[in-house]
DNA sequence: TCCCTCATAGAAAGCGCTTGCTAAAGGGTA
DNA sequence: TACCCTTTAGCAAGCGCTTTCTATGAGGGA
């Protein structure tokens, strides 16, 4: 039916053996076979039996990129720079690598899910980008997958993601709580002392980190935070709409509003304008991430530029073994403050 | 080293073939031994493996979902929608599906690449999505490739996507002509007589069709377009931006201006407002598909919704066998116009 | 001239799973 | 009791590749 090695051997007058080593290039074979044998691959349309040769060779050419929202950009840039590092040229058996990226929704089930997957398909390596969920038997279960994992000869790289003890793992970690701190530093700076908060979702770490970070601006500027200051909600804008009304009915009297990630400070904006208020005269605005749409927002949204496709094109490199780990196997990549129109002085 | 089925068959007293089947569900088993079996699994935390179950069994539980940028949430909602339709149960082998999202980066090398790879992995379907590149050879080529997928078992579903005549793929393709033509003639409902046009990559169906519903908008009304009022770009931003300025030094009278898509139209909005000019009052601005940031545009966008979630889950369940096919292997989906305040009756 | 080395190619033994076929048991029927 | 189903399980032959080990031939040094 399909063409196997042995056509190929047939028509080029070889063993399989020599074949195989041609598409492999990892063993001498004279130049004059291995043109017969590219020949004969080419007149046939040969396609390599993946399956087949990843059962022999015991590994296989897949890499794994895991993101909890395919449809977030925050993750998509990061994806594309992974991808683009690792696929290409590079895989065994003459080919390239097959980067994929495996959306898990945000859900911890499905996270595991596509880890054994993953694990059952030989992957070569395994990339997880975005915050962890802070569940301990969760957590204690993909420690345990991972360390199967690396045990089992795949590279793992924690990308945006906090290291994970005793896996093996290599973690670029975002400083979310140094950019969370220095928004707010930056927003105390104009005179701000009433601050509301949008946090995402309280189990994420990325969530607390965050969250630290403004806290720990307050406490040094010795603002003491008022209940009702802090909202929790999801990392997308209908959540930040309603975060701040929410907001604004606990308390009317506050003059900036800093939400979890770009996508949620615009749906402040939102609420905020259809409240009357005016941005940044009224009330300012910070966002978190930079991502592209974030510049467009009108007035521009102040924010903290996270390094998504250098920290992602990193973890690429380092998950295919073109790049040192960071000592210790873990890095931090700190953001930077971006000042826009969206934050100004407080009213009165 | 690794456990094995015949790990897990000496564990539970049985064949590893007897084991195979409890995994496979696919053949009677005794419930005492199923479970004697799936006790062991447990206890010996067996994982399969998949390069070697797909070899025997000549096909795997890999479904590929190209797309043409990653980092662009038109492909992330549509992958997304896929993604979640045909991961889960109902892989072979007691397993999941593996739904994996490869970035071609809009490349037509890359797309053809990535086609091999899955092929090579033996994919048991194949999505693909975005407009095609209109370039003969490519075309042919990919056509070819989209044969031989199907001829081997693969199923193969383009969503959003022209329809690829004899390849015995299914396609579920935008109406962008009709889409591209209900939005012009809406701003010519206005009172719009000269409209500038900024289109994608000349070289995309997308592009074209778009353009060419435009065309028949301005033609259906007895419009005459001048030349200098369509310029080409890419699908981003920055695109917009550049040509927006391009649009107004060429001809400043225009009063309105249709994007190729969201991120266009936002592009231009920047220009425009930067050159002095209000949207809508002294500039219209058009853009198309409705994503989700085209709402927090001030003013929102006028643009074509397309139901790229709707789409996208469809194409997933006839990529899995879990809905029939339209009639004759193609559909056309619709958008639909959504009218918001970036959109008004010309000045003077 | 002989032997040894180096370069290249082949033989064959798996890799771990699936599945067609066969076998064994249990139960109903004549 | 003999016979034949039906149900359940095992045997064993691959699936198409990789790789170790072995074989062969051509040079080159002594």
């Amino acid at each position: 039916m399909t063409v196997t090695l042995a056509d190929v051997a047939a028509r080029a007058q070889v063993s399989p053996a020599t074949v195989s080593r041609v598409l492999n290039g990892n063993y001498p074979v004279a130049a004059s076979t291995r043109e017969r044998v590219l020949r004969a691959v080419d007149e046939l349309d040969y396609v390599l039996n993946g399956p087949a040769s990843a059962l022999a060779a015991a590994t296989s050419d897949l890499v794994g990129i895991l993101v909890n929202d395919i449809a977030d950009p925050f993750f998509g840039i990061m994806a594309s720079a992974i991808q683009s590092e690792i696929g290409g040229p590079g895989g065994r058996a003459g080919g390239e690598r097959l980067a994929v990226v495996c959306n898990t929704g945000g859900s911890p089930e499905r996270e595991l899910t596509y880890l054994t997957l993953l694990q059952r398909q030989r992957a070569a390596a395994v990339v997880l980008t975005g915050g962890a969920v802070e569940d301990a038997p969760h957590q204690a279960a993909v420690a345990q997958k991972l360390r199967k994992l690396t045990e089992a000869g795949t590279r793992v790289v924690l990308c945006g993601r906090p290291p994970a003890e005793d896996t093996g793992a290599i973690a670029l970690t975002f400083d979310n709580r140094g950019g969370g701190r220095a928004l707010t530093e930056h927003l105390i700076g104009l005179g701000h002392r009433r601050l509301g908060y949008i946090a995402g979702p309280e189990e994420r770490t990325t969530t607390r980190h965050r969250l630290e970070g403004h806290r720990a601006a307050l406490a040094a500027a010795g603002i003491e935070e008022e209940p009702g200051w802090t909202v929790y909600g999801r990392y997308d804008r209908r959540s930040g709409y309603e975060a701040t009304l929410e907001l604004l009915r606990r308390d009317p009297s506050l003059t900036a509003v800093v939400a979890a990630n770009d996508s949620v400070a615009l749906g402040a904006c939102a609420a905020l304008r259809e409240s009357g208020l005016r941005i940044p005269e009224d009330v300012s605005v910070a966002g978190f991430d930079d991502l592209p749409f974030s510049i467009d927002a009108v007035p521009a949204l102040t924010t903290v530029r996270l390094p998504l496709a250098e920290a992602g094109a990193r973890a690429g490199r380092i998950a295919m073994g073109r790049e040192e780990p960071p000592p210790g196997g873990i890095a931090t990549v700190r953001g930077e403050l971006m000042v826009r129109g969206s934050s100004g002085g407080p009213r009165d």
